[in-house]
DNA sequence: GAGTGGTCTAGACCACCCC
DNA sequence: GGGTGGTCTAGACCACTCT
């Protein structure tokens, strides 16, 4: 099934027809995962079109997360990177007491090596969500950060915590220490009993795309997690936008 | 701030000096969710470009699920559809014995008028994720259709049960009656326990895209739901796919 | 019919990668 | 230096919507 000259006669417009017979040539197998595509010189022959339409039908395959452009190089059949499962046991107790938080937890069992940066501190108000989840209104503890799989940005999460629990704490500081945030408020007598999270997923605006270095096509996985201490009280919300090329969640949900 | 012409000899592209000038304009509500673009020829204009520089950016603002064409209407800023926030305890046992399913008890309570249809019932082998869930090889019953709120489809979903469990039962009739599938498990002795969900995110293929009935820009939610009985066996997996846009999932998780 | 976006052409020059 | 994709032009014709 090899590639055919653009029918102009056809509804389908020119594009389309390039981009659907690149994708099945590429589902197929012709144009394995890693591999490159003609160049758009090559296309515009084997097309029999100009090379404006050629570029439509792989903006196409772009858009839909098929392929990468590369410039000076070529056309990629978009390699799937490794996924990061989330286990639903993520924030046991167990996992917390080990004095590690959840992110480098899970990076070790993958054996990848991790890392944050653009760490940043500050106080400001909470956003009309995260305000009505903690109860609060006014400033609140903000903290800011990147995480990284292998060098690789893979999320960036945004901490809220009422100042009354986080003033003077660890939990203010640069470096809040072992096991994280969640360990600082058990230590200040907040022991965790639940969390809930609201997942959702949109495009990337600029701004993620840049900071989680993502390319056309993958939309990310927005998470807004708040913590509950035993007395009913959310004591954080966090709020995390994760690659979606990167991630597959795991929940448990009771069925009673 | 008005729209200024793009700069030649600025590093960025001018069609990207476009994109962002009327990002700003949107976001600083100059043009409200629902409100029409200039024209393309009037942005010719204004920004002192040929129509198709002015089209790329448009492009780029349409990736991003901003703003959607209309042939000959115009380009209008995306107004938000109202989200369906999947509450935490879906699937709890009070509405299963309501007698109705998931999907339409929740739709009753939003106020919207719910729909199903493409229901096809077959017997097929079960993709590989899905047999290994199961446990088992070979053919499973394949239930497929799709989910309408308000005649716009929302939601497409294929359930796969074991065939001893399904076979010669209401689960493998087109209309599987009140409660839907987990009523009629629960009947024949499989009582449910427990779920695991999988959630990811990613762009549409064509199919889902015309399926759904979704524009440019816009990701699907992905969950692969695993039901489980009180003797620990898997009794369905449902492989969903939702449009991002419709849908906030929550989840209550144990932090002990 | 006037105005809109959708498609397409045939060129041009540039930035980047690799040899 | 030769090949690649990135950007851009100045036109053209078409399909669609609205009045």
């Amino acid at each position: 099934m090899a590639l055919r000259a653009v029918d102009d006669a056809a509804p389908e417009p020119g594009f389309l027809q390039i981009a659907r017979q690149l994708r099945q040539e590429i589902r197929s197998g012709a144009y394995p995962p890693g591999s490159k595509l003609p160049s758009e010189t090559e296309l515009t022959r084997t097309f029999g079109v100009a090379r404006m339409t050629v570029r439509g039908g792989i903006a196409e395959l772009r858009s839909e997360g098929l392929v990468v452009s590369e410039q000076g190089r070529g056309v990629f059949v978009r390699a799937r990177p490794p996924v990061r499962r989330l286990a639903a046991d993520r924030f046991a107790r167990r996992h917390r007491d080990a004095g590690r938080a959840a992110f480098l937890a899970e990076a070790d069992q993958v054996g990848s090596t991790p890392a944050v940066d653009e760490v940043v501190v500050d106080t400001a108000g909470a956003p009309d969500r995260v305000a009505s989840l903690l109860g609060v209104e006014g400033d609140v503890l903000r903290r800011s950060r990147r995480y990284l799989l292998d060098g690789q940005p893979v999320e960036t999460a945004v901490s809220y915590i009422p100042l009354d629990l986080a003033q003077g704490t660890k939990i203010a500081d640069l470096d809040t220490g072992p096991g994280g945030i969640y360990a600082r408020l058990e230590e200040l007598g907040h022991e965790l009993a639940h969390f809930t999270e609201e997942v959702g997923a949109r495009m990337p605006t600029p701004a993620e795309r840049e900071r989680l270095q993502l390319t056309a096509g993958v939309p990310v996985i927005t998470l807004l997690r708040t913590a509950y201490d035993t007395a009913g009280r959310a004591v954080e919300v966090c709020d995390t936008v994760k690659s979606a090329q990167s991630y597959v969640l795991e929940y448990l949900v009771d069925a009673t």
